[in-house]
DNA sequence: ATGACAAATGATAGCGCAATCATTTGCCTT
DNA sequence: AAGGCAAATGATTGCGCTATCATTTGTCAT
C-alpha cells in the first residue's frame, strides 16, 4: 500500500522501520543482519516497511555498536601506474565478494604521506590493512603494528615484514634479466629507469650485480630520473642514453612504458631490434606481446598479487591457518626484442 | 581460536587521552576539529597527551555524533579500464586535497550490480555521490534522489541528469571520426568494438549516421562483441573483419585498445597504414601518439573530467552557485594512421 | 573597583545502532 | 494437561564522539 508522503528530508532510521512495521527497533535489525532469527511472517512485514519507507541503515552507527567496520584499508604509492591499479583490481574483487569495503589511499610514493594516510585510514577501524612495500616511517609502522589488526605488505618480499607478506624478489628479477641479455651475446648494456622506487631499485641493483659478476658492467650506461614513469619519458630517456654512451647493444628499462617508448623511437631512428639492440621491459603489459618485435618483459602476476593480498587477509579474519609469506615469482617473457644479435 | 585480549589492546578513547591530559573530554575533542578554539598551552599538553597515547579517533563516533562523515561515494563501472582509472584519479586528488574520503564502488558494467553498490555507499553517508552516466534503473535513481545530496553523472552528457553533469557528447564525437574518415577518402568504413557500454553505443550511432548522410553505410562492416575491450580482442576483430568483409579500407574502433591491436596485426599482416587501410581509435591514450604509424584517436579529457566532477561536488558542498552542466568536449587528434589514401 | 563581555573550558545529552539479557510464545513430551 | 525447552521477540544500555548550552576565567572601560 502506498502513503501519500511528502518530500520530508528527515532522514529515516532504524526506529521508524520498526514503527511502520508494529515491532521493535532490534527486530528489524535482525531482520538486515540476521533474518534468520526471525520469523518469515515478521521478516517479510518489516522488509515491505523497510521498502517502503526507503530505509538505508546507517553504517556509522551500526559499526560503532558493532566493533566491527567490513572495512579494509589499501594504501598504494599511485593510481597513474597499471602496476597498482591491477593489484587494487585484484583486492577490490576478492574483498567486494567477501563483502568488504575497500578504503583506498595514494601514498605519491612518499613514506611521509603515506604515514598521514595511513593514520586517515586507521580512524576507520580498518579490521585489515594492506599496504604497499616496506618503506613506511617508524612512527607509522608504529602505529601499525599497535592496531593490532592483520597487515599485508605487498609488492615485494621484505626481510622483516610487519606481519603478513607477498611479492616477489626484484633484485633477483633485475639480476635474471642481465643474465639473459649477456646470454644473447650483448656485451654493452644499458639501463634506463624513471620513478626509481625502492622495487625499481632493487632491480637496478640485481641488475648491476649480474654484469659486474659478468666484467660487463659499465656505469656510463645507467641513464635514470625521478620523473614519473611514460612512454614520453622512455622515449626521451633512450636518446639521451644512445647519444651520449656509444656502443650500447641491449637495454633494460625499468617498465614496459620506457621500453615502448624506447623501441618505438629505435623503429623512427630505423635502429633494427633486436640486431643491432635489445630491448627489455619489465611487467609484461598487454602491449609488449602484441608490439612489432614483440618486447621481451618480465611477467608478474599483478592481479593475482592484489587477489593474494585479500586472501591473506580473509584467511586471517577468518582465523585459519596460513602462511605468513607468499612469493609470486616471476616469469621472464623471452620474445623477439632480445633475440640474438 | 580467539586469541585472548590483552588489556594493552584496549583501544585508546578520547576520554583516556582527556584523563592523561587532565583535562575534560570535549577539549580534546576540540584540539582535533577545532584548535583554534582551544588556548596554546592546553593544546599543547593535550597534543602530547595524543602523541603519548597514540590516540586515534573513532571516525564512525565522530561521524554519528557530527552528522557529517567527509565521505564522498564514487561509482564506476570497471577498474581494468584505464578511462576510469584516470577519472578516478583526477577525482581522488581533488577530494583528497579538500580533506575528503574517496569510497569507490567497481559496478561491472550492470544497473543492477550498481543499485546494490549504490545502497551500500549511501550507507556510508556519503555528502555527495559521482556515478558513471545515466543507465542506473529507477530504484536507483529513486533512493539516490531521496538521498538529498549533491549528485554528479559523470562520462556523458545526459539529456535528464538528476542533478550535475559532466562529460561530452559520445554520439557527436562518432559522427565527426566519420566525417573526418570520409575526408580522408576513404569509402568503405568498417567498426569494430568491444564491450559495446551505453557511451559505446552512442559513438557507433553518430559514427553510423554520419556515414548514412554520406550514403556509405553497409551494415556488415559493423564488427562488435560484448567481452572485454583489450589489445588482444582488437586483434581478433580487425581479422574477423577483414576476412568475413572485403574492399574495407578504413575502421574506427572504439577504443584505442582495440586500435593498437588492430595496427599491431596490420604490420604483421604488411597492410599498410594509411595507404590501404586507415585506422582511428578512440580516448587517445599515451601509446597512441608514438606507435608507428602514429595513431589518429579522439582526445578525452579523462583526469581533467574527474578533477571537474570533483569540484562541482565541493563548489555545490560549499554553497557557491554553479553551472550543473559541463560539457568537457573532445578533439580528435589527426595523425599518421588516417593519413590520405 | 565593578560590571560587561569575550574567550576558554566543562557538563550533559544524544547520534543510530547492536550486544546483552529478559521475557514471551509455540511446541513437544509424558 | 502440565511441564520443559527452544525459538521468537523485546527492553535496556552503551559504543565514542560532538552539539549545545552552561559555567568559569580573563580583559577592559568606566
Amino acid at each position: 500500500m502506498k502513503m501519500a508522503k511528502k518530500s520530508s528530508e528527515k532522514k529515516i532510521t532504524l526506529i521508524d522501520v520498526a514503527i511502520a512495521a508494529g515491532v521493535s527497533a532490534i527486530t528489524v535489525s535482525r531482520v538486515i543482519n540476521q533474518p534468520e532469527k526471525v520469523s518469515e511472517a515478521l521478516r517479510e512485514q518489516v522488509q515491505k516497511a523497510i521498502d517502503t519507507l526507503g530505509y538505508i541503515p546507517n553504517q556509522y552507527a551500526s559499526s560503532l555498536a558493532s566493533a566491527k567496520s567490513r572495512v579494509i584499508g589499501v594504501a598504494i604509492p599511485s593510481l597513474m601506474n597499471i602496476v597498482f591499479t591491477d593489484v587494487l583490481r585484484g583486492i577490490y574483487e576478492v574483498l567486494d565478494a567477501a563483502g568488504y569495503k575497500v578504503l583506498m589511499v595514494d601514498t605519491h610514493y612518499s613514506p611521509l604521506e603515506e604515514e598521514k594516510m595511513i593514520r586517515t585510514l586507521l580512524s576507520q577501524s580498518p579490521e585489515a590493512m594492506i599496504i604497499t612495500g616496506g618503506d613506511q616511517t617508524r612512527a607509522c609502522q608504529s602505529i601499525l603494528q599497535r592496531a593490532h589488526i592483520p597487515i599485508v605488505q605487498m609488492m615485494e618480499l621484505l626481510s622483516q615484514p610487519l606481519d603478513m607478506n607477498v611479492g616477489f624478489s626484484h633484485w633477483q628479477a633485475g639480476y635474471d634479466v642481465a643474465v639473459h641479455l649477456l646470454e644473447g651475446g650483448y656485451t654493452r648494456i644499458g639501463f634506463i629507469g624513471a620513478r626509481m622506487d625502492p622495487r625499481a631499485q632493487q632491480r637496478l641493483a640485481g641488475f648491476k650485480q649480474a654484469l659486474e659478476d659478468a666484467g660487463k658492467y659499465s656505469n656510463d650506461c645507467i641513464w635514470t630520473t625521478d620523473k614519473p614513469s611514460s612512454i614520453g619519458i622512455g622515449v626521451e630517456l633512450f636518446k639521451e642514453l644512445m647519444t651520449s654512451t656509444k656502443g650500447v647493444d641491449a637495454i633494460f628499462c625499468t617498465n614496459d612504458d620506457l621500453a615502448l617508448g624506447a623501441l618505438f623511437e629505435s623503429q623512427r631512428m630505423k635502429i633494427n631490434v633486436p640486431k643491432d639492440l635489445a630491448l627489455c621491459g619489465f611487467n609484461d603489459i598487454e602491449a609488449s606481446q602484441y608490439v612489432n618485435p614483440s618486447l621481451t618483459s618480465v611477467y608478474v602476476g599483478r592481479y593475482d598479487m592484489g587477489v593474494k593480498a585479500a586472501e591473506m587477509v580473509l584467511d586471517r579474519l577468518n582465523g585459519n591457518v596460513i602462511n605468513n609469506i607468499a612469493d609470486m615469482g616471476y616469469e621472464i617473457k623471452k620474445r623477439q626484442s632480445t633475440g640474438q644479435k
